[in-house]
DNA sequence: ACCCTGACCTGCGGGC
DNA sequence: TGCCCGCAGGTCAGGG
């Protein structure tokens, strides 16, 4: 489910909702969810912690606790949400974690297929923790640019959209933003990586960046489950050019969008506008 | 470095 | 109706 876009929106909906509260009871109902830690462990250190703020990795969430001493990271992986409200507002289907608030409402991690991860990290760690230290740069930092994203690029002989495809290059981009940008850009996306022109990397990195803004801006693409805290779909998905819509003409010049293979995963374009 | 496969999970829709 | 297959917003480990 959620990519940098789905992120943001639920962390700026917490930055409203549950900033400031604090957990009086948790309840872990699948605890491979928290890998390494034991739901004994987890309870006890999260029992009276309260939401300080809230911060975004790529597609790592980071819920800073108890003024930054702790943080909850929560990775959402394909099906994975996190819903907010009174105990019985929420849907109970898929609950895998619970906090019970001071406000004697709900916060549930809601996921289908049970991929997604919750770590508790100890604040002086976050910085050393290796599932974020490998990632790349997130593209809505200021410090990514249009020269830093040719490096990146130049550096591979791999396909573009794998490329974008892989957090340790950058961090943020799925399947299906991936797609979305390359239309957006006209480059098609098994072009090597190397061989675009700084032009073109310049296209790509205004791509980018149109198509998040626009996606954060719709709060969301929700073509399959995605929701928000309150349980509401996004809107991106009418905003799409060509994911899952193969067979269907292109909005632009009206070929039929194809559907190919790249490492296993679909990837949709329109053969005529990227070359 | 690159490429592919399988693993982790559940559920949905299509074809027979 | 039921069963099997492929597919799904992700990522990692392992082998060639």
């Amino acid at each position: 489910m959620p990519e940098l876009p789905e992120v943001e929106t639920i962390l700026r909906q917490l930055e409203r909702l549950i900033k400031g509260r604090k957990i009086k009871e948790v309840q872990v109902a699948v605890p491979r969810i928290l890998y390494h830690l034991s739901p004994a462990d987890f309870k006890k250190r999260l029992r009276g912690a309260v939401f300080t703020s809230f911060s975004r990795r790529g597609k790592f969430l980071l819920c800073h606790m108890n003024e930054g001493e702790l943080v909850m990271l929560i990775h959402f992986r394909m099906t994975g949400s996190l819903l907010y409200g009174t105990p019985s507002a929420i849907s109970k289907a898929h609950t895998r974690i619970s906090f019970w608030l001071d406000n004697d409402k709900l916060l549930c991690y809601n996921d289908m297929r049970k991929l997604g991860k919750i770590e508790l990290i100890k604040g002086e760690l976050v910085d050393n923790f290796h599932e974020l230290k490998s990632l790349g740069p997130d593209p809505l930092s200021p410090d990514f640019s249009p020269q830093l994203l040719y490096n990146i690029l130049q550096g591979s002989r791999r396909q573009v959209k794998e490329l974008l495809l892989d957090q340790h290059k950058i961090a943020g981009l799925g399947n299906i933003y991936a797609s979305e940008v390359l239309f957006d850009c006209g480059i098609h996306p098994q072009k090597k990586a190397h061989s675009l022109s700084p032009e073109e990397v310049g296209g790509l990195h205004r791509s980018i960046l149109k198509i998040l803004h626009l996606a954060i801006e719709s709060r969301g693409c929700s073509i399959a489950n995605y929701v928000d805290l309150a349980g509401e779909s996004g809107a991106f998905q009418e905003l799409r050019n060509v994911y899952q819509r193969e067979g269907e003409p292109c909005y632009r010049c009206g070929e039929l969008i194809c559907r190919i293979k790249q490492q296993q995963r679909s990837t949709y374009l329109c053969p005529r506008c990227q070359q």
